[in-house]
DNA sequence: ACCTGAACACCGTTCAAGT
DNA sequence: ACCTGAACACCGTTCAAGT
């Protein structure tokens, strides 16, 4: 509260008119946040699903490395924000769109997101610190193969 | 600090004749968490190398449902400490053991680890917390079942 | 060797008071 | 409506002093 105060050039009780308190502006953040995962078209032009699931992952992952000191909190809570639920709803509907059952889908995009939140967060949080940038660049894409290739066994191989 | 000592019925101040700050005390407990998971013989008796990882898997998850508070403290550091390491070097053994080849053996274990970890945290933090037991079961079952997948499509399908 | 008291610089938060 | 001063209860940490 006293940096955030001190970065807007007030006192730190000037805050308390526009924030509950701080566990309500760190929600604020996170909210922001998710504002940097792209919206994926509901009904796309079929097929391009995989490509989809694989920017928002990456959309991810770049918003962890450039607020490394928020993005962790997103491991805290469900998704129950707007934001969240948005983007949740996205991966749902892109795995769907991928043929995933409808059934499935929701234990699908549990997995897939806690396995692209679980390597974000480790690079954010410094788990990863002893590794070069083109090390983490291949981790990530071999991430998104085995995730890739999860949601296919899943969809059954089927074309859409 | 002020919790710990209180615990211990003595003032925060005398802590520091034992742990050099907070940090230190922090290590320490994260180390002490590491020892929770098995030790894997190095030369198994061929072939139960999934079953191996499959049960440190379970040891993680359950180390985090017991020490919910400093588990997550586990993304925040690379394995340089020496239990750590002892944890990394194990699942890297049951990995070439399952014939994973030596080359890949840090990536894959790094990417498994990884997951493992996501799912881990995430419980412990709270993320799924609308979840019931036995869904959250369900999805730990089947995320080991999809790195199980993993591991064996690197390690070529070959016996050993 | 181990612990304590006093002190310091810091937090988040409240509430009455200002404009 | 929005901000501030003073105050409160709390942190982690230091250092000289005790035993």
């Amino acid at each position: 509260m006293s940096a955030v105060a001190q970065q807007l050039g007030v006192t730190p009780m000037a805050l308390y008119r526009h924030v509950a308190n701080k566990a309500d502006l760190l929600d604020g953040l996170v909210e922001l946040l998710l504002t940097a995962v792209p919206a994926v078209p509901a009904v796309a032009a079929g097929g391009a699903a995989g490509s989809d699931l694989a920017d928002m992952a990456s959309a991810i992952r770049a918003t962890a490395r450039q607020h490394p000191a928020v993005f962790p909190l997103l491991l805290r809570r469900p998704a129950t924000t707007p934001e969240a639920r948005r983007v949740r709803d996205s991966v749902c509907d892109a795995l769907r769109r991928a043929g995933v059952p409808a059934v499935r889908a929701a234990q699908v995009e549990r997995l897939v997101s806690t396995a692209v939140l679980g390597f974000a967060v480790s690079e954010a949080a410094g788990r990863f610190r002893d590794h070069s940038r083109r090390q983490l660049d291949d981790d990530f894409a071999c991430l998104l193969g085995l995730l890739g290739d999860f949601v296919e066994s899943v969809a059954g191989g089927l074309p859409n």
